[in-house]
Parts: structure tokens; sequence; C-alpha cells
RNA sequence: CGGGGAGUAGCGCAGUUUGGCUAGCGCGCUUGCUUCGGGAGCAAGAGGUCAUGGGUUCGAGUCCCAUCUCCCCGACCA
């Protein structure tokens, strides 16, 4: 590809609207244009690394076995309220009602849509297991877009879907997918964690996030460098550290509180610390109050809690509700004394003593309040996240909390869509079964991003090879000069032939220009083709990531690209 | 949705406080000449409903009201 025939439209200057480095970059780099927040216009540069990315994904998905297949992105909403995901995804779900009345959907994901075609199709355990995908634009109407590509509203991801006749079976198609999805980002340049995660509106009960630590990230994980132990924060178990000291039961105490009511204003009123008092926060959870102890340090995880409770849904109660159930109004509520609700507590509460809590009522607290003597707690479990405080569950040592990026997904639904929207198969005995779906899903523009964000310098992006819009960048000086251009061209057309991937820069710009961006965008090699070498009868191999330049004879060029290209 | 910031040429910005002539600067773009190994020089040009709507005024980019959009922090989320 010849640059003037091409289309990339550098930026000297930093875009105002950019934060993270990627983001920056890609804009900068001439990859990527907004349109509207939270949609990108791919330009062909961009697009060029985006299809590298995708033919990855898609080489090792087939060698796997997976399916390609392409499914609507336009769904009917009845699919959704078959699935009972429709008031789940809420706002994030874009509908609009077509010409004939009928409520539609972009596809936020598409498990409702896979099922609808298997229930239609899959009859027989004879067909299964199978597992099929689609590298496809999903759309979802993000509270807050983020970082460019990082958290668009419309976006690409490859996902896929297992379905299985057992348990043992989607065990097996979990775990191929997991490799898959190494050998997918590694082959991609990025270093990827898989953590345990939080199933969230997917639903099922295993799920592992492939998470890449950036300090862009918007998820934090807890990560353990001793052992690699590493989970989303809020899922990540914490070891019960219950101290075997006996202290002194003082005397229990209700003190004014007037108008004070966070954790941090009664704690500095009354001069205690927030490991010393204990918030009771009141959830709704399947419709049910429900409340919640939690030490005044700490922070509840919902995902604990719904998982403990093992709830459908669950929520911060509203203070009307707060207001019903315990007698009071919001801000003050308390383990003591409160009735007919089902209490449950974080570990940590378990042996504190003389703490501070609610009074459930306004502008009182309690102090020195203690568990037994004061009120009774049956239910005692895991149910806050996890700090750098903490130990690490499985080896004991420190805990990291570190930000990252989420790359891939993957779930063990189980029954969930197949038993909703009866996608069932008839087994050896005659008898009609649900499937057993796992599924699984990339974000392909995030690659793009996270491997950018991994890989950049002063100067603009550096790209692994593996996905680089271009392999090789030719850059020669004073492209016009009779001589230059004519090696130029030749080592262009010889690369070419030999299915080098060669952009050739013959642009009348001066060498800075040209230097400053082939650098900007990144590409792994540059050759630099100027009347100074081939004097000599040279030129010159210049790496982007080392900046090392080797100077070669041009006859011997060809050959020496090929090894840098299989290094 | 709460808090903060911003919208002036393709990009980055000044001008708004204190209303006043044909609305500026840098980059980029076009044409010509020169230059040419790390963002070249000179000359001549093109490009603007100053986010939108309303209002105040002899006069509004500038003051007032409303709306829209974008960004950041938070809440929320796969």
């Amino acid at each position: 590809m010849k640059w003037t025939k091409y289309f990339i439209p550098t930026l000297k200057e930093i875009p105002s609207e950019a934060e993270a480095v990627s983001h920056r970059l890609m804009i900068r780099a001439g990859l990527i244009r907004k349109l509207v927040s939270g949609a990108y216009t791919y330009l062909p540069l961009g697009l060029r690394a985006l299809k590298k990315v995708e033919n990855i994904i898609r080489e090792e998905m087939d060698k796997k076995g997976a399916l390609e297949l392409f499914l609507p992105s336009l769904q009917p909403v009845e699919l959704w309220h078959e699935s009972g995901r429709y008031k789940a995804l809420g706002e994030d779900l874009i509908k609009f009602k077509d010409r004939h009345n009928r409520v539609m959907v972009f596809g936020p994901t598409h498990e409702e849509v896979i099922t609808a075609l298997v229930r239609d199709h899959i009859r027989s355990y004879r067909q299964l297991p199978i597992t099929l995908y689609q590298i496809q634009t999903k759309f979802r109407d993000e509270v807050r877009p983020r970082f460019g590509v990082i958290r668009s509203r419309e976006f690409i991801m490859k996902d896929a879907y297992s379905f299985d006749r057992d348990n043992t079976g989607l065990d097996e198609s979990y775990k191929k997918m997991y490799e898959v999805y190494e050998a997918i980002f590694k082959r991609c340049g990025l270093k990827v964690l898989a953590v345990e995660a939080d199933t969230g509106i997917m639903g099922g009960d295993v799920s592992h996030e492939f998470m890449m630590l950036a300090e862009s990230g918007e998820d934090l994980l807890a990560h353990c460098e001793s052992c690699g132990y590493a989970a989303s924060l809020d899922i990540a178990s914490v070891k019960c550290q219950v101290s075997s000291v006996k202290v002194k039961e003082k005397s229990f105490k209700e003190v004014d509180t007037p108008g004070v009511s966070t954790i941090e204003k009664v704690g500095a009123l009354l001069k205690v610390k927030p490991e010393q008092m204990v918030k009771t926060l009141i959830y709704v959870a399947d419709g049910m109050p429900v409340a919640v102890l939690i030490r005044g340090d700490h922070e509840a995880s919902e995902a604990k809690i719904k998982k403990y409770l093992k709830a459908g849904t669950i929520e911060m109660a509203t203070e009307d509700i707060i207001k019903k159930a315990t007698e009071c109004p919001l801000g003050f509520s308390g383990p003591v004394g409160l009735k007919d609700m089902r209490i449950i507590a974080d570990n940590a509460i378990n042996g504190m003593a003389n703490f501070v809590a609610g009074a459930n009522k306004k502008d009182k607290h309690f102090i020195n309040v203690n568990i037994d003597r004061d009120f009774k707690v049956k239910e005692w479990t895991d149910l806050r996240m996890i700090t750098d405080k903490d130990k690490c569950p499985k080896c004991n040592k420190g805990i990291k909390i570190e930000h990252a990026i989420e790359m891939g997904h993957v779930f063990k639904l189980g029954l969930k869509y197949s038993k909703a929207m009866k996608a069932e198969f008839l087994d050896e005995d005659g008898k009609l079964e649900p499937c057993v779906m796992g599924c699984y899903g990339i974000g392909v523009n995030r690659i793009i991003a996270a491997a950018i964000e991994l890989s950049n310098d002063k100067k603009g992006i550096i790209w692994p090879l593996s996905i680089a819009p271009f392999q090789v960048i030719i850059v020669p000086i004073n492209y016009e000069k009779e001589d230059v251009q004519t090696v130029a061209d030749e080592v262009y057309n010889s690369l070419q032939s030999k299915g080098i991937e060669v952009l050739l820069d013959d642009r009348n710009e001066s060498a800075g220009v040209k230097f400053n961006d082939a650098e900007l965008i990144g590409i792994p090699f540059a050759i630099v083709i100027g009347q100074r070498g081939l004097k000599k009868g040279v030129v010159e191999i210049k790496e982007r990531a080392t900046g090392k330049v080797i100077e070669v004879k041009r006859h011997d060029l060809s050959d020496e690209i090929f090894t840098f290209l299989k290094a």
C-alpha cells in the first residue's frame, strides 16, 4: 500500500476528548474517529488491525471445532421477555418500535437468539455437543461510555455458545474455550490473567474473566504476586480472621447523633474509628428486606450477598422500605432491636466488642454494643470486598488491589436459558432434556486498545507484529530523487510479492515528518532508504520496539526481513 | 442520575471578566518557488450559522433564560 493512496489522518496534537493513552494514540495515529459518545468509526488503518485480531480469533476458535455463524442484531423483544432478562438489562437495552408498532431491540448479547435457533434445530443428543460463535456488533446503552473504544455503546464482540448434554460435557467445552482464550490473548501479545468472577446478569454458576492489568482499567482485581491468585474484587474470598482476645464488655448506651448518619461523621462525632463500628445495610433480595452487617471500614459485596442468599435480584432498599422495615429513617439502622428481619453478618463482625451501631431511632446511635448480649446473629459468612490489608485466600501472603481491563469473560450458564426457552433434546432413552449451556465473550476492540495501552512510548504505538496493521513501512528520504525512488519501489514490490504487508511512505514530506508518523502509527519495522545509505549500497532496518538500526546490503534485504518477521 | 468542566475553521486554542468596526493565532489544507537524514522557508490563498433557540440592547462570540452535545469524577454495569 502506498501512503498517498491510503487514508491515514495522523494528528500532531493531543485530542482534547481523550484521556487514556490508548484512546489518544488511536485517534492520533488515525485508527479511529468518534461519531457520538460511545460510537467510533474505524479508519482503514484501524480496521486492518481489527481484522487481524478477528482472524487470530477465528483461527483459534476453528482449531477447536467451534463453528462460525452470524446472528441478527435486530431482535424481537419477546425473546427477552421469554428469557426473563428484559428487566435485568434495563436501560442498557436499546429498543425501538418498528413501523408495525412491534418492539424490537438491538442485540446487547445473543444468548436469546442462539437459544431460539438451537431449540428449533437441535433435537437429538447425536447433534451434541456443539459450539457456535460469531464476531459481531453489540449495542448497549452504557451509563457512561469511556476511554474510547474500551467502553463504548456499539462494539464488536466475539461471542460463542456451547451446548452440551450434561455438566461433564459443559466442563469439557468450557475448558476448551478457556484454552482457546489463553491462546488468542497470547498471540495478540497481551498478558492476561484468568480470574474468578461474578456471573452478573448472565447467570450461571461458574465464570472466569480474562483481565489485563492496566492503569486505565475500570475493574479492580485482588491479585497475589506470590502464588498468582487473582479474582475480581467483589468475589475474592476473604479469610476469616477471628481474634481470640477477650475484651471486657462495657455497658451498652444510647447516644445522641443529631443529623449524623454516615460512618465517617458518626465516627468523628463519637471519636471512634470506622473499624469499631458496624454498619447495617438493608437490601431487598427477591422482594424481601434483609439486614447485612458489615464492619464500618469495609465495603459490602453485593455479589457475595446475592450468592449467599441465592437471590434472583438484589438491590439496596429505598428510603421508604427502610422506614417501613425498621420504623426509623435512613441512616440510623442497627442490629439491636431489629424486628422480623433476617440478619446476615460478615465474618469480620465476629469477635468485635463494644462497637458502635445505629439505634433504629432518628438521631440516635448505640455505643458499646456486643453480639449475643445485645442482639443475636444466626448467619455468619463472607460478605465484604477484600482489601489490601487482607491475606491471600490461597497462600496467606499479601494481596494487591490492581486496576485491570476485562478482555474476555467465560460462563458456565447451565440450564438458565435452555429451561426458560425450552432448548431441549432427546437422549438415548427418548427422554427430553434441556441443553447445558456455556457462553464465551471477547471484546475485540478492547484487544486493540489493550495492546496499545500495554505497548507504547512518547512517540506512539508499538504494535506487536501479530496484530500490526502493516508489518513493514518503507521510509524513503526524498522519494522524488530517482535513485531513491527506484530502490524504494523495487524493495516495495519484492516484499509485497513475498506476501509481506508493507506500507510505502511515498509522500513528499521531510524526513522528520515521515519518521515521526512511522513511529506514531507503530509499524514494527521501518526500512529507511536514503541517498546517504545508497552511496554505500545499503539500506537501514529500524525496529520500532527497540529503536535498533541495522544496515543491510540492498540485495540481502528480503532475507533479513524474513529473519526478523520469523523471530 | 448526582457533582465538576467545556462547546469559536479539519485539529489545538485565544478573545467572553469590562458588549463596539470586516472574529484572531498556531498546526493542517490549496498554489508557486526554494529546501530535503528527525515535525523546513518565503509568498499568495481557501475555510466560521462563534453549539441551538429565545430575550435584553442602537449594537451580542461577549449579558440573561432555556435546550442540546461532549469530557472528567462518582453511582451503576458484562
